[in-house]
DNA sequence: CTGAATCCACGACGATACTG
DNA sequence: CAGTATCGTCGTGGATTCAG
């Protein structure tokens, strides 16, 4: 790794920049990992996850379908019943994210900690 | 792993929730790459990651740095120069960014492949 | 239950110009 | 070279309301 020649490493057509930014927004990795027990409803996700909107979860549901990562399944039944599910690929990318929040659970607390004892919000050039 | 207990798994309060949002952003996982070489100057970052702007860049090594994963160290020379560097918890955080860049190199083609076939920005109630 | 549509606030982001 | 300030734009995200 770390094997970037200089003068051009991250050039905006590399693969990495894609995945970053799928998922450089609020929810797109909560609901990944809301998904990866298997197939789950749009209620329960909402419960499960804790905090997203309605709004906020179809329209990461929708990004993520459109990414090949989630699948949907309408049942026409009443009262409607929708199940989202991880494809083979948005499976795959559970394993990335889980070494993340691994991370965290050990790093958290340090974390934190440096954001205590930086409570300046001065610039450099003090 | 990957047994969170049904009713409150992810909880505001859940540490996985802070690192996904810490690189919740266009940048921050970028920049954190750029570091992993050893320490680099601004300007070099700015060739380094290409399309960042020298704002953004300030910006997000200023959270990075208030967060304990990036130190800063500047030199009173003429011209100036400041290099940035991995703390030990920054450099922890590049292994599991790093996985998440492999599997973007190893799956990118497939989910451009379902943008591709998924060009219908139609709803489903269709 | 699911989800679309609207309104609105806020922050991210970029471009530029200016300071040290 | 490094960094700030300002401005404008646009997307994200929340709350609410309407529809199937």
């Amino acid at each position: 790794m770390s094997g970037f020649g200089p003068g051009g490493p991250f050039l905006a057509d590399c693969p990495a920049r894609l995945t970053v930014e799928l998922l450089a927004d609020k929810w797109t990795a909560v609901v990944l990992y809301g998904l990866s027990r298997g197939p789950v409803r749009h209620g329960e996700l909402i419960e499960l996850i804790g905090g997203i909107s309605r709004k906020m979860l179809t329209q990461t549901l929708r990004r993520l379908e459109a990414h090949g990562l989630v699948s949907r399944h309408a049942y026409a039944e009443v009262p409607p019943r929708v199940e989202y599910e991880l494809t083979p690929l948005g499976a795959s990318l559970i394993d990335p994210i889980h070494t993340l929040t691994e991370w965290a659970r050990e790093n958290a607390d340090a974390v934190l900690d440096a954001l205590d004892t930086t409570p300046e919000p001065n610039g450099h050039g003090d």
